[in-house]
DNA sequence: TATTATTGGGTTATCGATAACTCTAAACTA
DNA sequence: TAGTTTAGAGTTATCGATAACCCAATAATA
C-alpha cells in the first residue's frame, strides 16, 4: 500500500540497495544519484517501514513502560521522564499498566516479548513479580527495575530510598510530640513497604519509643479494607494520635475513613506519607510527604536500560538511589 | 536469536507452515501433530515475532495516542482509558507528548507513519496541525481527533461540549451575583478555546451583561504571561470580581498570579475553570471545575479508531460529543 | 603501459512470519 | 473399480528492508 524502497527504486532508475543507501548515508553513492533519489523520495512522500528494518536489524527502537497506574502521580511523572529520555535517545515508548495485577503483568510480558521490544522499564508489582522477570531474563530481553526491587533477580535498578524517607517522616512527627504513632503499611510483599515499615521501626526504636504490634496494619489498596484498618487503629484502647501511611493512596483512603469517623486531620490524627498525592502543580498541597523524584526516575531507568541494550554499561548491576525530598505540611500540623 | 518457527518445524519434524498453522489455529492439522508442535513451543519458550507477522500481514496491532502532555491530570485519565480500551481490543499503545509544540507532533508523525501503527488517537496542538493531520490522511492512516477539532479536516472525533461547559460556569458566576466576569482564554487558535469564549459571551448576553473586550485575555500557558494577564484585568478601572479560565492551567497560573497580588479566592476574585485540576481522588477539591469524562475520552476514542481500522464504522465521519459536569466547590464560593 | 585501487553501484540472501498454491495418501462415491 | 474428495501436510513467493558479496568503469600508481 505504502511507498516502498523498490517504488522509488524504479522511479529513480537504481536499485533498492541504492535507496537503502541513500536513507542510511552508507556505502558510496555519487551526489547527482543521492540528489535524485531524495527528490523522488519526497515527491512520493516516502516512509521507511521500521518493521521490516527491524527485522533484518534485529532491532526495533522500541521500549515499553510497564507500570501499575498511570493515573497515580508518582508514575504519571515517571512515565513523562521516561517519554522524554525515550524520544532523547531515539526510541518509541510503549505504554502498560498492569494495576499490580500478575495476571495482567504476564500478559503484558508475553506483548512486548512478541512485540521485539528492545527493552522494558518496569515498575513491578512485587516479590510475586519475580516468574514475570525470569520470563524477560530467560528470554535475554534487558530490563531496568524502578521503584522496587524483587529479591531473587538481580539487575539495574532505579529506587527511591524507602527507608530513610520512612525514618524522616517518623521523626517528624515524634519532633511534633507524637509518641503514638501507627504505620498503614502496603503489602509485605512488596520492597518498598518493607523498607517503610524498618525505617519507622528503627526511628521508635532509635527515640526510645515502644514498637507496638497493634500500631502496624498492612492493608491492600482496596478503599473498604483501608477503612477497616483505620478503624480499628481508632478504636484501641489508647488509639494512635498520629497515621503514617505507606503511599499516597494508602494516605488517602486513611484520610477518608478518619473523617468518616468524625477525626479531623491533623487536629485528632496527624497524616504523613511517602509520595506526593498530585503530579503536577497544585495550588495548596495538604498532605506532608516524602516526595520522590518521579520524573528523574523515568529518566534514570530510560538511560540505564538503553546504555545496557547498547553494550554501553558495565558488566556489573547497577543500583540507583534517589533520596526523597520531606515536605511538611498541614496534615502533620507541620505548617 | 530468539526461537522461531523453524526451530519448531526442525524440533518436530513438520515445516514451518505447519507450525504456524498451530500458532494460528488456521488449516487443517492431526491432533498429534498438533500438539507436538505445542509441546515443543513451550519446551522451546517460543513467542511469536509480531513484526514479522505484521510485515506480511499488513497491520501492526500497535495504535499510538499523541497527547500534548501526559502529566496534564485531563490527559492522565484520558490515557487510561485509552490503554484499557486498546488491551481489551486486543491493540498495545505507543505514547507521546508533543506539548503543543507542532515541530514535535510532526516528528512524532513521522515515527508512527515509520512505525505502520494501525491507527491514531490525536489530541492536536491546535488549529495549525492541520498539516500534520493532512499528512497522515495522504498516507491513509486513520486516526482520530480528541478533545480538539481542526477546521479543514474531516474525521472522527470525540468532543467535550465546550461551549455548554463555558455558559454553565458564566452561569454560576452570575448567579453568585458577579456581573463583572473576566474571560482567560486559551489561544484562539484551538477549537476549544474558541467555543469556551463563545459560550463565555453568549451567556453573557443572555443574562443582558455587557460584553467587555478589555475583560478578555488570551493566555498562552508560560506562567508569566498568565500573570500579566491577571495584573492587567485587575488594575482596570473596574476590575472584574470573578474570572472564568479556560483551562485547568491557565486556572492555576491565575490563581497563583492573584494571591501574589494579595487577593484571595474567592473572597476578593471568584475563579472557576475547565478540566479537574487532578487526575485521581484528591482531598479537598478546592476549584469550581466543568469536568470532562476524560477516562471516557480515552475509550471511545480507541473504540472509534479500531471500528474505523477494521472497516466496521458507517462511511460518514462520526463525532462524539461528551457533556461536561459542573463541580461546585470553594474557588466561586459555590459551596 | 600494465596494474592496482577506488568509485558507484548491482545481486542475492536473509530477517520471521503468512498467503496461495501444490501434492499425496486415504476415504468415499458412483 | 475408477474417479473424486478430503485430510494433512509441504513448497514457494512475499512483506520491506539491510548485509554481504560482487562487478564494471574509471582513476591512481609503478
Amino acid at each position: 500500500m505504502m511507498v516502498t524502497i523498490y517504488d522509488i527504486a524504479k522511479q529513480a532508475g537504481c536499485s533498492a540497495m541504492t535507496v537503502s543507501r541513500v536513507i542510511n548515508n552508507t556505502g558510496r553513492i555519487s551526489d547527482e544519484t543521492r540528489q535524485r533519489v531524495l527528490d523522488i523520495m519526497k515527491e512520493m512522500n516516502y516512509v521507511p517501514n521500521a518493521m521490516a528494518r527491524s527485522l533484518v536489524k534485529q532491532e526495533s527502537r522500541i521500549l515499553s513502560l510497564l507500570i501499575t497506574d498511570i493515573t497515580n502521580p508518582f508514575y504519571t511523572s515517571l512515565a513523562r521522564g521516561a517519554e522524554d529520555a525515550a524520544r532523547e535517545l531515539g526510541y518509541r515508548l510503549l505504554l502498560a499498566n498492569s494495576d499490580e495485577e500478575l495476571a495482567k503483568e504476564k500478559e503484558y510480558i508475553d506483548t512486548v516479548l512478541s512485540a521485539r521490544v528492545d527493552g522494558v522499564l518496569f515498575a513491578p508489582a512485587g516479590d510475586a513479580s519475580l516468574p514475570n522477570l525470569k520470563r524477560l531474563r530467560k528470554q535475554n530481553l534487558p530490563f531496568v527495575l524502578i521503584d522496587r526491587e524483587v529479591p531473587g533477580i538481580e539487575c539495574d535498578m532505579v529506587l527511591g530510598d524507602s527507608k530513610e524517607g520512612a525514618k524522616r517522616l517518623t521523626s517528624h512527627l515524634i519532633e511534633q510530640g507524637h509518641a503514638r504513632i501507627a504505620l498503614l503499611g502496603g503489602s509485605r510483599g512488596v520492597s518498598t513497604a518493607r523498607a517503610r515499615q524498618a525505617g519507622y521501626e528503627e526511628t521508635l526504636q532509635l527515640s526510645g519509643l515502644p514498637y507496638r504490634e497493634e500500631y502496624v496494619a498492612e492493608s491492600h489498596y482496596r478503599a473498604g479494607e483501608i477503612a477497616r484498618h483505620v478503624k480499628r487503629l481508632m478504636a484501641l484502647p489508647e488509639p494512635p494520635t498520629a497515621l503514617f501511611a505507606a503511599n499516597n493512596f494508602l494516605a488517602l483512603g486513611a484520610i477518608r475513613a478518619l473523617r468518616d469517623q468524625g477525626l479531623r486531620v491533623p487536629e485528632d490524627v496527624a497524616v504523613v506519607c511517602f509520595d506526593e498525592l498530585e503530579a503536577g502543580f497544585v495550588l495548596d498541597p495538604f498532605m506532608t510527604v516524602a516526595a520522590q523524584p518521579a520524573y528523574d526516575f523515568g529518566v534514570l531507568g530510560i538511560r540505564l536500560l538503553v546504555d545496557r541494550i547498547q553494550g554501553k554499561a558495565a558488566e556489573d548491576w547497577r543500583r540507583v538511589v534517589l533520596p526523597p525530598t520531606v515536605h511538611l505540611r498541614r496534615s502533620s500540623g507541620g505548617t
